[in-house]
DNA sequence: TGATTATATGAACAAATGCTCATATACTAA
DNA sequence: TTAGTATATGAGCATTTGTTCATATAATCA
């Protein structure tokens, strides 16, 4: 009724037998606060050297010289990934002596990778 | 035996008891060529006119022009998205008419989709 | 045929990204 | 304290990314 009026309006030219399809399409949008979220979340898991990091922390706690060598980049730019991925909340650190112990903030991460390499295996 | 040890020259000043966990994070990590496949797909949901693009595409085949209201971009902005798409294979198009019609490739892409939303969502 | 609609593409550019280098901070041990 | 190890950070830079503008191609219709 409203939704379906304003759809059609932006999309002017279909043919009328689409227009449930379309809206549903639309309607599978999530709102702009989720998408950033979730974008977010791809972007951290986008980058290789991220994508390294998160995977071996998908185990269990380690520390950045750990990291460093699951990693084929400097310990600065370990370091840099670390501190974006701190502040995307996806890793915790806490102190251990020397050592600073990175883990997953949670296992969503780990379901992503999972997902993802099961596509990548085709 | 073999890959402890080769660890072990790796990672140098650790105890000796967190050998096991480390061995087995620098196992988690899989092999270039599946980290490549699997940042690629990230990268294309890590962007959000291309995650409006496929949450759109996740209920069904749809044109150009429907594209084009479930995002915020020109008409020249999606069609070198889809282009970016295609190239990476997650959607494929068949015309029709003057239409162009996509689709997603496989369900994968809605499965990352709703697990990243799951994760949003907190 | 020419006009119209739908989609694709190349060039150019601003913004974002990921790295290294140099250096700073934090903690430990002598 | 000083030296050594572990981690963090700021600056600078090259590369990549996402967009728009202008234009090209494709298909339909009068």
């Amino acid at each position: 009724m409203d939704v379906a009026e304003q759809g059609i309006e932006g999309i002017a030219e279909n043919e009328a037998g689409d227009f449930a399809l379309i809206e549903r399409a639309l309607a599978a949008i999530p709102e702009e606060s989720l998408i950033v979220s979730a974008t977010e979340i791809f972007s951290a898991l986008a980058d290789s050297t991220r994508f390294r990091i998160l995977s071996a922390l998908s185990v269990g706690e380690l520390c950045v010289s750990d990291l460093l060598c699951a990693t084929n980049v400097s310990q600065s730019a370990v370091s840099h990934q670390l501190r974006f991925l701190r502040d995307k909340k996806l890793v915790t650190v806490k102190r251990d002596g020397q050592r600073a112990l990175y883990s997953l903030t949670d296992d969503h991460v780990k379901s992503l990778i999972d997902l993802a390499l099961e596509h990548a295996a085709e």
